[in-house]
This record gives C-alpha cells, sequence and structure tokens, in this order.
DNA sequence: CCAGTACTTAGGTTG
DNA sequence: TAAGTACTGG
C-alpha cells in the first residue's frame, strides 16, 4: 500500500480510523483532501463495498476531482459506485426516487435563486403587499432561513416568537408569502435549493422505510467541509449515521465563511454531543505555503475569539514578505495588479495558471478584466453570471423545462409570449388568477379552459392553444427521442433560434447570444455521446441537474492557461503560487455589512484567513483609496485587516507603479468621473416636457388608420419596411394585424397607430 | 401590442 | 454604473 507512505502520521491515522465517528480538524493546506480519498481508497481496499459509501463534498468540482483520484487507486469503474457529490445533488438524486412520497413529480423541476425571486415578487403583487416593505431578496433570505432550519410554513405561522419578531419589524405577512410560496412550488411540481434539504429531511423523518433504506445503504458517511454546513444537513447526516455510526467529518472551523446561508458552527460542537467517544485528529502541518504566508496567516486568525485551539505550522521555505500596494483608483488597482503579474510572469517563468487575483465581491472584477485585456494576458473570471443563468439560455431551458413537467410555473411564465405570439400581460396575470382560484397549475388551466374558466379572450385561446399544443409535442418526444435531437428541434420549433438569428447582425452582443445557443446545444451532443451503451440520455436526464451546475464544473482541463479571477468564496479549497488579494479597504472588505456584530466581523477576518492560505509561494495585499460606487468615486481607507497582520511579514509598498505621466492626471477613476460630468445629459427642461404633453391631447385616431386593409395585402410600414398581412384580428380602435415582414419576423400592430400603406406589386 | 425612454434603486458571499 | 420598471408615443 504504497500511497499510505505518502501521508503523515496524523493523516494516517485519520485514513485508517475507519469504524465509528470521527473528526478531523485539518488546517489550511494540510492535506485534508488527501487524507480524504486515500481514506475511501483504503476502506475500498479493506473490503467496503463502494455502494455503501456516502462522500458528500461542498463543491461538484470536489466530488469531481475526488472520484478521480481514487479511480486512479481503485480503478474508475469501483470509484463511480461510491455516493460522491455536493449536498445538493446528493439529495436531489434520493428526492427524485421517492418524490411521490412527499406528493411531487420525480420530474420536479429545480428552481434556481433567480425563479424563486421572481415568484416571490409575484406572490406579493398578487397579496396586494407593499414590494417596499416585503423586498423579494430579503423575503427570500427569511424563507431559506426558515427552511435551513427545517421549520414548515405552517410551524412558521404557529411559532409565537417569529410571529411577533415579525410584526415588530413591520412585516407581519412574511409567513403568508412563505406559505404561499410553498404551495406554489408544489403546485408547480418544483424545488428550490433549500427544498432539497427540507424534503431530504422531510422524506427521512416521515418515512420510516425510506430512513432504514439509506441507512443500509449509506453505512460509511463521510462529509467534507463541516464548518459549513447548516442545521438541516446536519440533521440529515445525523439520521442517516445514526445505525452504523460510521461517520467521518473533516473541517477547519478557521474557515467558516457561510453562516449566510445557515452555515453553523455549532455543528461542530454538537458533533460531540452527539457522538461522545468519538476521535479527533488534528492535521496541522501545512504543505502549502510559505513559512511568512503560514504565520501571516496566523497572526491574523489570533484575533478572532470564536476558535478551536491549533497551531499550523510548515516546514516550507521563508519564502518573500507579504507585499502591501497601494493604488489611487479601482481603475488604477487593476493596471497595477495586472502589470505586478506581467512583471513576476516575466521575471520567474511563471505560468499564467500560477496566478489568482481575489476579491471580495463580484464586481470588483471588471477593472481587472480591462487591464489584463488591455495587457494581452490571458484571464477567466469565476462566478458571476454563470452561464446557465444568461437570459438566452435559461430561455431555452425554460422550453426544456415546460417539456419534462409543463406545471412549471417560473418557465412557464418565461416562455409563454418569448418569442413574442401575442400572449399579453394581461391574459397571463389573468391565467394566474384563474390557477389560483382553482387551486391548480397555470398549465392545466390553458390546457383545459372549459374546466377552468379564465378571463381569456378568444384571440389569446387561440395563441395559447397553439402554445399548449407545441409544448405537448415536445413532451411527447421526451422519452423517445436522445436529448440532443429534440434539444435541437425544441431550439428551433419554438422560433428561439429565428429570434436570435434575426437579432444577430445588431451586435457583438447577439452574436454572442446565438454562440451560446450553439454551445449549450453542443454541451447536450456530448451528454448524448458520452453516455453508456444503456444508461438513459434523454432532455429529461440531462435537466435533472442543470440546476445544480456552476461554471467550475465545466472547467476543461486543456483550457487552463490562465490567470483566474474570483471571489474569496469560491477560491476555498484552491491553492495558487502566486495570489493578489484586492480590494481591502473598509466597508468593502470588512464588508460595511459585517460591521454590526463581532461575529460577522470575524466571519470577515476567517475569509481573509481563507484568501491567505489559498497562496503557495507568494502574496500581494491591494487598496485603492477610491473607488466608484454607483457612479461615484467614494474616498476609501485601507482594511482593518492589513494592520492586524504582523507587521513582521509584511512590505509596504507606498508609492504606485503606474503613477506615471497618464495617472497624474488623476487615472481611470478620474477621468471616468470627469467625462461623466461632462456628457452628462442636460436633462429636459420643463418647458419641453410641457410641450409634450400638449401634443398629447391631439393624439391618435379613434380607429382603424388603414381601411380596407385584407389579409393578404402586401403593405409598407413606415419603420419595418415591406411585410405581408397574415391576420387581422378585434374591431374598432383594438383592431390589429398580424403582419410578416421579412427583416423583422412576425409583429403585430394595432392598426389605430401603425402608420400602413397597402401596395401592390 | 410594441419599442424606446425616463426614472429608480441597488446593500454580498453560493448550491 | 447598471439593471429593471413604469411610462408613453406610434
Amino acid at each position: 500500500m504504497s500511497y499510505l507512505d505518502e501521508l503523515n502520521e496524523s493523516q494516517r491515522v485519520a485514513v485508517e480510523h475507519i469504524f465509528g465517528p470521527i473528526m478531523v480538524i485539518a488546517g489550511a493546506g494540510s492535506g485534508k483532501t488527501r487524507v480524504l480519498t486515500y481514506r475511501i481508497a483504503y476502506m475500498m481496499e479493506q473490503g467496503i463495498d463502494p455502494f455503501n459509501i456516502l462522500a458528500l463534498t461542498f463543491t461538484n468540482k470536489a466530488a469531481k476531482e475526488m472520484t478521480e483520484r481514487i479511480g486512479h487507486i481503485v480503478g474508475p469503474a469501483e470509484a463511480k459506485n461510491i455516493s460522491m457529490g455536493t449536498f445538493h445533488s446528493v439529495f436531489s438524486k434520493i428526492l427524485r426516487f421517492n418524490a411521490e412520497r412527499i406528493g411531487f413529480p420525480n420530474n420536479f423541476t429545480i428552481y434556481d435563486t433567480q425563479d424563486s425571486k421572481s415568484l416571490i415578487k409575484d406572490i406579493i403583487k398578487e397579496l396586494n403587499l407593499d414590494d417596499k416593505t416585503y423586498k423579494p431578496s430579503m423575503v427570500f433570505g427569511r424563507i431559506s432561513a426558515a427552511k435551513n432550519n427545517l421549520i414548515s410554513p405552517e410551524a412558521y405561522l404557529a411559532n409565537s416568537e417569529i410571529q411577533l419578531e415579525d410584526k415588530q419589524a413591520r412585516r407581519p405577512e412574511l409567513g403568508r408569502i412563505f406559505q404561499t410560496y410553498a404551495n406554489r412550488c408544489l403546485k408547480a411540481g418544483a424545488m428550490d435549493f433549500d427544498d432539497l434539504l427540507y424534503f431530504t429531511n422531510v422524506l427521512l423523518r416521515d418515512f420510516p422505510d425510506v430512513l432504514h433504506y439509506y441507512q443500509q445503504k449509506f453505512q460509511y458517511i463521510l462529509v467534507d467541509e463541516y464548518q459549513d454546513t447548516n442545521y438541516a444537513q446536519y440533521l440529515i447526516v445525523k439520521k442517516l449515521a445514526a445505525a452504523y455510526q460510521n461517520i467521518c467529518v473533516v473541517g477547519d472551523d478557521a474557515q467558516s465563511i457561510y453562516s449566510f446561508r445557515g452555515a453553523n458552527i455549532e455543528n461542530i460542537l454538537n458533533f460531540r454531543k452527539d457522538y461522545p467517544d468519538f476521535a479527533l485528529y488534528k492535521l496541522e502541518q501545512n504543505y502549502r505555503s510559505t513559512k511568512n504566508i503560514v504565520e501571516a496567516a496566523n497572526s491574523i486568525i489570533k484575533k478572532n475569539k470564536d476558535q478551536i485551539f491549533k497551531t499550523v505550522w510548515t516546514d516550507n521555505n521563508e519564502g518573500s514578505k507579504i507585499k502591501v500596494q497601494r493604488s489611487l483608483t479601482d481603475n488604477e488597482e487593476g493596471r497595477t495588479i495586472a502589470q505586478a503579474i506581467f512583471e513576476r510572469k516575466t521575471a520567474e517563468g511563471a505560468r499564467y495558471q500560477d496566478f489568482a487575483i481575489l476579491y471580495r465581491t463580484n464586481k470588483q472584477s471588471r477593472a481587472f478584466e480591462e487591464a489584463l485585456r488591455k495587457l494581452n494576458m490571458p484571464y477567466k473570471i469565476y462566478g458571476g453570471l454563470s452561464f446557465y443563468q444568461r437570459k438566452e439560455i435559461k430561455d431555452l431551458l425554460a422550453y426544456f423545462r415546460l417539456s419534462a413537467n409543463p406545471n412549471d410555473e417560473e418557465a412557464l411564465k418565461r416562455v409563454i409570449n418569448y418569442p413574442k405570439r401575442g400572449i399579453g400581460k394581461t391574459t397571463i396575470e389573468n391565467i394566474i388568477i384563474a390557477a389560483n382560484r382553482y387551486g391548480t397549475s397555470m398549465w392545466e388551466v390553458i390546457k383545459d379552459f372549459q374546466r377552468y374558466p379564465a378571463d381569456v379572450g378568444s384571440a389569446a385561446r387561440s395563441k395559447i392553444y397553439e402554445f399548449v399544443t407545441m409544448i405537448d409535442s415536445f413532451g411527447a418526444e421526451l422519452e423517445k427521442t436522445d436529448a440532443f435531437t429534440l434539444a435541437e428541434r425544441i431550439a428551433k420549433s419554438s422560433g428561439i433560434i429565428r429570434e436570435l438569428l434575426a437579432e444577430k447582425d445588431k451586435g457583438p452582443e447577439e452574436v454572442e447570444r446565438f454562440q451560446n445557443i450553439e454551445e449549450l446545444l453542443a454541451g447536450i451532443q456530448e451528454f448524448v455521446r458520452g453516455a453508456e451503451p444503456d444508461a438513459p440520455r434523454t432532455l429529461a436526464d440531462f435537466m435533472m441537474d442543470v440546476a445544480l451546475l456552476t461554471d467550475a464544473d465545466q472547467d476543461k482541463p486543456e483550457d487552463r492557461n490562465h490567470i483566474s479571477l474570483m471571489t474569496i468564496h469560491s477560491s476555498k479549497g484552491l491553492e495558487y503560487p502566486h495570489i493578489y488579494i484586492v480590494g481591502l479597504e473598509e466597508n468593502l472588505f470588512p464588508s460595511q455589512m459585517a460591521l454590526n456584530s463581532r461575529s460577522e466581523l470575524e466571519e470577515e477576518r476567517r475569509l481573509f484567513y481563507v484568501a491567505l492560505t489559498r497562496g503557495m509561494r507568494s502574496c500581494m495585499l491591494s487598496y485603492a483609496t477610491s473607488r466608484f460606487t454607483w457612479g461615484q468615486a467614494i474616498m476609501s481607507e485601507p482594511s482593518r485587516f492589513i494592520d492586524e497582520i504582523d507587521p513582521q511579514y509584511l512590505q509596504f509598498e507606498a508609492v504606485s507603479r503606474t503613477n506615471n505621466s497618464r495617472s497624474l492626471m488623476g487615472s481611470g477613476g478620474f477621468e471616468r468621473g470627469f467625462s461623466g460630468g461632462l456628457n452628462k445629459p442636460l436633462g429636459t427642461p420643463p418647458q419641453l416636457r410641457s410641450l409634450k404633453e400638449v401634443n398629447k391631447s391631439q393624439t391618435p385616431a379613434q380607429g382603424d388608420n388603414t381601411p380596407g386593409l385584407m389579409v393578404g395585402h402586401n403593405i409598407l410600414h413606415d419603420r419595418f419596411g415591406k411585410g405581408k398581412v397574415l391576420k387581422l384580428e378585434g374591431q374598432g380602435p383594438d383592431k390589429k394585424a398580424t403582419i410578416f415582414f421579412p427583416q423583422h419576423g412576425s409583429k403585430t400592430v394595432l392598426l389605430r397607430f401603425a402608420n400602413i400603406q397597402i401596395i401592390e406589386d
């Protein structure tokens, strides 16, 4: 067993201790992943069936890498049989097997945050609540927190403490929104991210046979990043492990940075209570970073009160000191860092992938992006708006979702009138009203207006009928056709491709949109092609976990030669030879919102600790003295975290490198400020405004502007040019025509307004 | 019904 | 600044 020789003493003990509860407290860079992979490989060599192993990781990427590494030791075929993945992905699979038990279809949709917020927004409107007191993101946050603590809507409403709290905060209707939201998700056959945990717990709580089945299946459980699990995750793991108690949790309290989504450091303490005879191992030797970095990080984390005592140390070289870099503006910071990377790369012959720029908030990426592009250095931004969040992708996915689960309300609302097919806002609102009245989904209503009468005109009904027929026809193909063929067909016959093609010559963004659709289709093709002979590879299969994918997951090894830009949160678990922690300013890092309490500030400090410990050989800290926020330059002070590092590990570089002729004038930021002032539109003078209002009185023709217009006529429109009349409908002032314009596609216009001439040809 | 424009307002991190 | 909504003219 050669790999055991690659472990130090404490690592080896943790690997070989495979029965009973154990906790591994693993300092940053101490070989935690190595312990986990070797432990699983070791278990399998001891004869444990991979089917009986459950390994929960924090990201899909970590799961994938670990599966690969275990595969190298025990063989890929065997490694594949381990249940390894994020909580969300493993639980979503369990839920799909058992969905009908809890009243969901097994092809339930997973709502992403966007979907959830959009639904909440609609509900707030429907309940006639003020959307200023009930801001969708705040409401969503409350609901999410409730679910992470396994509080049902009913329990929420019944809990007098919560109710009092909401009343005092002047949002007494939160419980009702929560209840409505849960109801609508159920009707839509949809779960949000939190539901994946919440309902897994319900399933295991209410169905002893299911619990028993999974307890028998998962006789050996490993949990990575245990410090970032929330109450729901804690309880589920506890239930699953109850029968055999072969549970190994690995974590580092110093790297707990997800309390905002319910992560609870108490779980570490609870572990001691739940398994009093547990074994505790500490991994304290850091193999990743220089002495300077390790010591600097230690000197920071020492300032926190809440922590489990441990001493992280390293045998590595001392390394260079941590440079502190000041810039005048955020844009100059971008140039300075890009320049610094360029110089180091040249001096050391380093590769691009050796560098990472880490920031607190996604929006900071811009300055670096621009600077790197100017210097022609390849970079990749992780996080932010992911591929699957882009509008055009979500639109197409909405069609896929509808095909698999037509009750999916968010998908339906998204595409029932996209591309435009003349189903307007009022129509959609009335469908929702009807659906609510009959306690059913929007789809059921539009499928059968006889059964569920709705206030929808006959013109709209016929268009809806066409839409329903189309979705039905897609649905009928789901099981018969492979994912790629069907996806392509949907893209075409939904009109999305036509829509994007028509806009393609508008500009580079439109071209990119079209390419994104092509990329998605190519991805589906690969999904089908990469399938094992008898594995199901339908579009529904593809859709199963699309909602759970992130950008980092589709990172291909071949194109890794770039500088990485990401938030510190998403850098967790990664390492880079050279890192640049930027935007170290008060109110940005630590975030202004974290200044209210000690515990929040300590979490920011842990975040800084995580950032520092990503670095292997060098680390630079950077801040700017002024920064653009919402179009205004705001002065900023260096972060307290810089002062908190023992100065013996720091080297201050007071003068900015790019402080050359160009920036004397006041670099980027100020330039922007100036031109902003100069180009600022003068604003509409009051006189003009009132003139416009006068004009209003002499507005449009009461009736039809183009009498005698018939279907089939060729016409000339003042904006869209030549076209052919396809359809006429409505009477008097509401009379409208659907006209096909070769250059613009088909449009519906009100004849009262449209400037149309009939032409002969 | 559609498209262009004026106005408002964002608090941050992620599966 | 940038995105999202409300308004308005055709």
